[in-house]
RNA sequence: CGCGGGGUAGAGCAGUCUGGUAGCUCGUCAGGCUCAUAACCUGAAGGUCGUUGGUUCAAAUCCUUCCCCCGCAA
């Protein structure tokens, strides 16, 4: 594709930005940027623009957040952009069909799972979640449904129990940012091999809310463990003792067969262990409520009566 | 003014309510001991208790100024 093109690209998250900042490094013409609109976040609720909007204005990209697609007002807008192809990347708003039909080449988007396994909001936690020994990225091209559009490519990687969302997130944006650009050089012939997503093996990533990110102790360590490297480091798994509020970033199974599930014990290397319903999880790094990331020996050097209680 | 926790030795904490020589568990250093252990024993070094001003014979502790860190929520 001419690099003279006019791409609209269309992204909210860390993971957004990532492929937006490659788009923009392999010297393709980003003619507009749409992003979810500020919205008050953090301490004192001050009004916080989304990564992607910072990275857009540092770059001069005009940059637009309407609060939905789905007016004449937006679709206008949109319009008089005339792109040639948007990218969509965790943008977080539905696109409806007058959009997707007004690029010339379409909207094309990036999933960070192997659709049609995982479609939705939160593929990559889901395949940690899982279990899965193998995740990836795949292109498509956007239809009305949600990730159900034609397979433009898709590649694969592995999966360990150690690998969390964080380093599994970063993995995925690079491979992505890699397809995209290779996609976006062979445009428009890369569409036309696009082919149908197989319905078989189709699910969808469940949303992960506060209570599900509370470990349960009469789970097996496995699962235990698969939630903690799910949501590391963000939101992170937690679980509360004494009235203190403990997020977990980092763990790993051990095995032990004779405690009660939810007994607090000290490894032989002096960290924290909790047993679980099959075998413990020793944790690594955790963070009490107020308090830095810590690991979790400095914190059972101040909260040694803990050793021996159930959570 | 969204709600809340915290800043005491290199680390994690207690002490603050009820002012009166700064403590615990570790780490570090030195010595000892053991076949061995997150070993164990003995000893030592290391703090102007985040900052400013005040009250008091006396402030980590009470009142006050500011700075910094973090959790929730969104």
């Amino acid at each position: 594709m001419p690099q003279n093109n006019r791409i609209i690209f269309m992204g909210t998250t860390e993971f957004s930005l990532k492929i937006l900042q490659a788009i923009i490094a392999n010297g393709f013409n980003v003619v507009a940027v749409y992003t979810r609109a500020p919205k008050p976040a953090g301490r004192n609720y001050k009004l916080q623009k989304t990564v992607v909007h910072e990275f857009a204005e540092s770059k001069n990209i005009p940059v637009y957040t309407p609060k939905t697609l789905r007016t004449e007002e937006a679709f206008q807008e949109f319009q008089a952009l005339t792109p040639t192809v948007a990218v969509v990347v965790a943008y977080g708003l539905i696109v409806p069909q007058n959009i997707l039909d007004t690029p010339q080449f379409g909207c094309i988007n990036i999933h960070a799972s192997l659709l049609p396994r995982w479609r939705g909001a939160s593929p990559i936690q889901s395949a940690i979640l899982a279990g899965d020994k193998k995740t990836g990225v795949t292109i498509m091209k956007m239809d009305a449904g949600i990730d159900t559009g034609d397979i433009i490519s898709m590649r694969e990687v592995v999966l360990t129990d150690t690998t969390n969302c964080e380093m599994l997130s970063e993995q995925l944006s690079n491979l992505g940012a890699d397809m995209i650009v290779q996609t976006l050089n062979s445009l428009p012939v890369a569409l036309q091999s696009a082919y149908k997503q197989p319905e078989e093996g189709a699910i969808y990533a469940e949303k992960i809310t506060k209570e599900f990110c509370r470990i349960n102790w009469n789970d097996t360590a496995e699962n235990v463990q698969h939630k903690i490297m799910a949501l590391s480091p963000s939101p992170a798994a937690w679980f509360e003792i004494e009235n203190i509020r403990i997020k977990i970033t980092d763990a790993e199974i051990i095995s032990i067969t004779d405690k009660l599930p939810g007994t607090v014990f000290i490894s032989n290397k002096g960290g924290m262990c909790i047993a679980c319903s099959k075998d413990a999880i020793l944790l690594k790094t955790i963070q009490p409520a107020g308090k830095k990331l810590m690991p979790s020996s400095d914190f059972l050097r101040g909260h040694q009566s803990l050793i021996g209680k159930v959570v």
